[in-house]
DNA sequence: CGCTATCTTGATCAATCGATCAGTCCCTGT
DNA sequence: ACAGGGACTGATCGATTGATCAAGATAGCG
């Protein structure tokens, strides 16, 4: 296992296209997790999206578990920064506003990709090694952070009353469905629309907020 | 295969309260389907969890995928059945009742066995022949009601104006996620709280209807 | 009793699984 | 020029996958 990542391997991503072997192991894994889970995804076919042998990629993570958890750690580092770009270009805002930022943040991040979404609803409905590892590592701030920005607007009065935890489930669930089931919804609908994220904003809005 | 089912086990599975073979693996293979996916899931644990031998299985369903089949039907029999009631109960009613009926119904359902919703939010994510089957003779069906009976109340100015798919899968987001998502939902809030169905009942109508 | 149809099991198949290891390629520093 | 080391591949391991098959178990019917 490399302990540090070499000089050489930012260049040759900045020079072409083409990202270096161990990223594009990241984001070929990161696909196959989310949509046929962790028990359905082989190495083999990871390796093969990544265009590697599949021994490179145990080179490089050391097992499929800790592969997953390198894969969680991007995507989780990822929402992290956005959370925290749309928290600073809302400080100092009131409560409303910062709410709408943070909600819409989560919004962008899941239509350009609802990988996380996929693999957190995969992971969530059965207990797990790695579900404790996710909920240790990563769920259970997102989650104090997000009920204490729901409470916070509970106590002003601009949130409908109710349990945090369950409105903020609530809204993730609105925020990522639409997206993590696009194939399904352009099969059903007979057309290969696209969810529009201005009309999830409106939806998360009206369940949410208790004036319009 | 066989054709018809024999009145033995009807019989057996009234007179002792264990079901027979066919129904216990039934039971299982959903279970499995529902938290591990298709690809994940593997016979020979479905077949201990029902308690019989693996080709037995094969046996009664002639492969995998043909007991997934077997799984979503009966799935797919159970909504039917359930949104049927509904409607009974509420015909003559308005639109207003009628839709909250529906609604109520399908929380029911998900709140009693989530695994319909678990499997449907995995299948739906990727193309495969497995969504195509699913969307040609189950799923097209229940779109095109549950949009009918929205269309039917935004006419009326009873539900919000919108995308009606949307607001259908948005609904069933809702419905069902904090069911599927118990497990996590229980670790991150470190309370082994049940999501009360009245509640999401709430955000449901709070989330489609223009007035309280 | 014996015959037949259905249910059920255990052995076994080729294919694939995650993982290990020896060895090759290529860049870097001296 | 030449070692040294990280990146990478191909072969291979035992275990597990879905599937097939022959044989046994059980009940109903004559």
């Amino acid at each position: 296992m490399p302990l540090a990542k070499p000089v050489r391997v930012a260049a040759q991503a900045l020079n072409d296209g083409v990202p270096d072997a161990r990223e594009r192991i990241l984001a070929a894994a990161r696909r196959s997790f989310a949509t046929v889970g962790f028990d359905g995804a082989a190495t083999r076919q990871i390796a093969a999206e990544a265009g590697v042998a599949q021994s490179l990629l145990l080179y490089h993570f050391g097992s499929k578990d800790a592969l997953w958890r390198a894969v969680m750690d991007q995507l989780f580092e990822g929402l992290a920064s956005r959370m925290a770009e749309a928290a600073r270009a809302s400080q100092g805002g009131n409560v409303r506003q910062r709410l709408l930022a943070a909600i819409g943040a989560f919004i962008a991040l899941c239509a350009e990709n609802a990988d996380i979404h996929r693999i957190m609803t995969i992971e969530g409905r059965q207990a797990s090694p790695r579900l404790t590892w996710l909920v240790e590592r990563h769920l259970r701030a997102n989650h104090a952070y997000a009920t204490g920005l729901i409470q916070e607007g509970q106590a002003s009065g601009l949130i409908r009353p109710g349990d945090p935890t369950l409105l903020y489930y609530s809204f993730i669930a609105i925020a990522g469905t639409a997206f993590s089931l696009a194939p399904e919804i352009a099969l059903v609908s007979q057309s290969p629309k696209v969810v529009d994220p201005v009309a999830i904003e409106a939806l998360i809005a009206a369940l949410l907020f208790l004036e319009g």
